[in-house]
DNA sequence: CAGCATCCGCTTTGATACTG
DNA sequence: CAGTATCAAAGCGGATGCTG
């Protein structure tokens, strides 16, 4: 990109994640720290490769992102952001919460991935009862099962499945990310078709319970 | 800007601002709010007359900008943020704030706006005497000077001068933006060219004095 | 298959000139 | 002052091809 050459900071960030694509590369890794060039590719439905490496470059150039030669039982290199590009994880989950209203207007086919759900997870949930046990909830949307868990007043979020879920949450993407970015009650999700089972209180453990949503 | 057609929180935003010189534009409206299509101008230093107009529309399309009409003493329109707009402040302050540290490396011929040192006070400063009597600290680079003002433990930046200003800073921009980004001390400063006449407690009041600096 | 590189048509941007 | 109009240059998207 183009350096806007205009001595201020929000001028100086968008000179190097301002082009197009690069802040949702670095959501991926945010995400999956430590991934292959298949694997963003998987993430970043539309781009074309040529432009995924262009980036990747950039980034790479920037001190953003860096990459690890992975040694012989995977035999690949692998994608990471560096110290200094983990440092946008604050105004990665800022700009993803301004565009949380944006959600509930988007079409039918859009892409999507199931691991994009650990943003809002991230943003909108806490533990409210951080001494009870460890809990966990499985997210049956998308592309591959997620799982949410919380224990000792954390949350974490990674694919897969759960062995004894607390609660499972299956529907379609919009009305699970509806519920997690905070932007649909539980009670609207299900009138709308999204299917709860399991324990009622799992959710509202880690739900935000106040009367105002999430601003 | 054509959509990723991810949903996603932070796709959706780019969808929105993720344009180029967009979030520059929210920038010159969080700043100085009202105002005219040359303010705008004078502040994007570098942005061409048909991007503006183009950009002015495409965020007025998408709820981010609204133009007024202004009555006959004026009589002409001024843009301005609508509520929906004025969100996006905690990622432009994010964004701001990462790109703090590469506002050291930036070149000589880099334009620059007075009005823009609004942005790193308000990241940085916080009034460590909020009972004290009110205060003002003029500084005098670029292309006006400019009044930093605490009083009753709020801290507000306007163009212009100061009547009785507890301090002054003069200097170059990079040194003056230098020590409101919390990037380089007064002595450091100083030490480079930098002017500082009158109270030596005035700024004391405002920069972070912990030993780490602002991350 | 992972990880690129190249080519080509289309869209966006930038610079400047011009208008009510 | 507040934009339009025009056009060249750069960027992007999609397809395809190459290499281990």
């Amino acid at each position: 990109m183009r350096s806007y050459g205009q001595h201020c900071g929000l001028a100086k960030t968008l000179d190097v994640i301002g082009d197009r694509w690069s802040l949702l590369i670095v959501r991926e890794l945010l995400l999956r720290d430590g991934c292959r060039y298949t694997d963003l590719l998987h993430g970043l439905p539309g781009i074309s490769t040529n432009l995924l490496v262009d980036r990747l470059r950039d980034l790479e150039r920037a001190g953003v992102v860096a990459r690890d030669e992975a040694p012989p039982p995977v035999a690949t290199t692998l994608y990471r952001l560096t110290a200094r590009g983990k440092e946008l994880r604050p105004a990665v989950l800022a700009l993803g919460r301004w565009g949380a209203p944006l959600l509930a207007k988007g079409s039918d086919d859009e892409a999507f991935r199931s691991h994009w759900m650990a943003l809002p997870v991230e943003i909108v949930f806490a533990d409210h009862a951080p001494k009870g046990p460890p809990m966990a909830i499985e997210l049956r949307t998308g592309d591959e099962p997620v799982v949410i868990e919380a224990a000792d007043g954390a949350i974490h979020t990674r694919p897969g499945t759960a062995e004894d879920p607390d609660g499972v949450l299956t529907g379609p993407p919009r009305l699970v990310m509806g519920v997690l970015a905070g932007k649909l009650t539980l009670e609207d999700a299900r009138a709308r078709g999204l299917e709860y089972e399991g324990d009622p209180e799992a959710l509202d453990r880690l739900l935000p319970h106040s009367a105002a949503p999430a601003a």
